[in-house]
DNA sequence: GAATATACGGGATGGCCGTCCCGTTTGTCG
DNA sequence: CGACAAACGGGACGGCCATCCCGTATATTC
């Protein structure tokens, strides 16, 4: 589980090694919609992209043919992130201090990638299973941790993964979604909630 | 507190008295637009509404200037119902009972009636001041038994209404909105977050 | 430096939806 | 019953946006 290349940039298979200029344009396009779809959410037009990034509309369809797809590659870029944030917490930290501080990183990353926090709440496509295709799977990890954390009694048994994720959905909900100690306070009431009542 | 006429249809103020026909259509749209709020969200088209409803836009349109507009009229009966169930729950509850129970009430309501939950979300139009005007407070009932139960130190000091409001939001957002035990274990999860720390 | 495939730009297209309007119908009142 | 205002229906309009297309430009290859 260590030997991942932790691909962050494969994107295109050598079927046809893709023109230098048309490189350059995808990477923009690419940096720019997820700039944008971080601070602005999912609703922003193509068009909108397309302009910011100097390029037309024509291109970045051709790149991604369809806005959902364009949101998936960007999306992709922050499930890696927090993939690796997975795996490493997982093999440094115990399960509970693990699931708890993925939890975290979860809200945090979508706190500050507005598009992840609609996406989560389901406002937006399903790219989990996209996402997972990819070779980097979030609610994998998601549900391994809890189960760990549920097995050393540090999370109520009852809870179940679409739980987590609700509750995650519901600390990205507030109003600012800046991250700051409104966020935290949210957290550590959930987190609270979560664990087991030792009686 | 108690004198309140319980407005639930008020309505018309008499400058005209409506004609027979369009009092009759006017109540139909708004319970079919209810109906359908509830059950398939914000997002089906006013035109749907008014086929349900056997009339046409116009007739909507007349009664209900903008799509805004349906949907505070519809919000604002599921508004008065939780007022008064607040209300009641105020009155023969200590201030720790009343304000659990309540927030339960709310997303428990949510949880049937789907345009609520996508608006306490933030997804739709600011109903919240347009009910506030109509003299029916739902968050100002939950600010103050919010703060009544931190005053009684049955829930954590530092919390704010904004955060009820995203917790609330939080339940709501699971994928099956139907109420039942899960969503029930999450109102027990946040409702023990919630919890003053008793150390 | 010429030839050619590749990529670009941005206008055109089509779908969706909220809102408005007007010719027609219907309730109401004398 | 007749006249008139009130209300109705649903088509027309306009805005928004994703997607597609094609004439033009440019990288690549020899």
């Amino acid at each position: 589980m260590a030997n991942k290349p932790t691909a962050t940039d494969a994107h295109q298979e050598p079927g046809r090694p893709l023109r230098a200029d048309a490189q350059r344009n995808r990477a923009r396009v690419l940096q720019v919609a997820s700039e944008v779809f971080a601070t602005e959410g999912l609703s922003v037009p193509v068009h909108e992209i397309a302009r910011r990034a100097g390029v037309g509309t024509g291109t970045v369809s051709r790149h991604f043919p369809t806005k959902e797809d364009l949101f998936a590659a960007v999306l992709l870029g922050w499930m890696v992130r927090l993939t690796d944030q997975a795996d490493a917490l997982a093999e440094t930290h115990d399960a509970e201090t693990a699931f708890f501080a993925f939890f975290a990183s979860v809200v945090h990353e979508g706190a500050t990638h507005r598009g992840l926090a609609e996406a989560l709440a389901g406002a937006g496509y399903d790219v989990e299973t996209a996402a997972v295709r990819a070779g980097c799977d979030v609610s994998g990890r998601l549900r391994t941790m809890l189960a760990s954390a549920q097995r050393a009694g540090a999370v109520r048994a009852d809870i179940t993964y679409p739980d987590v994720k609700a509750l995650m959905a519901g600390c990205l909900s507030r109003d600012g979604d800046a991250p700051g100690p409104a966020l935290d306070r949210l957290i550590t009431v959930v987190c609270e909630g979560l664990r087991a009542r030792p009686e």
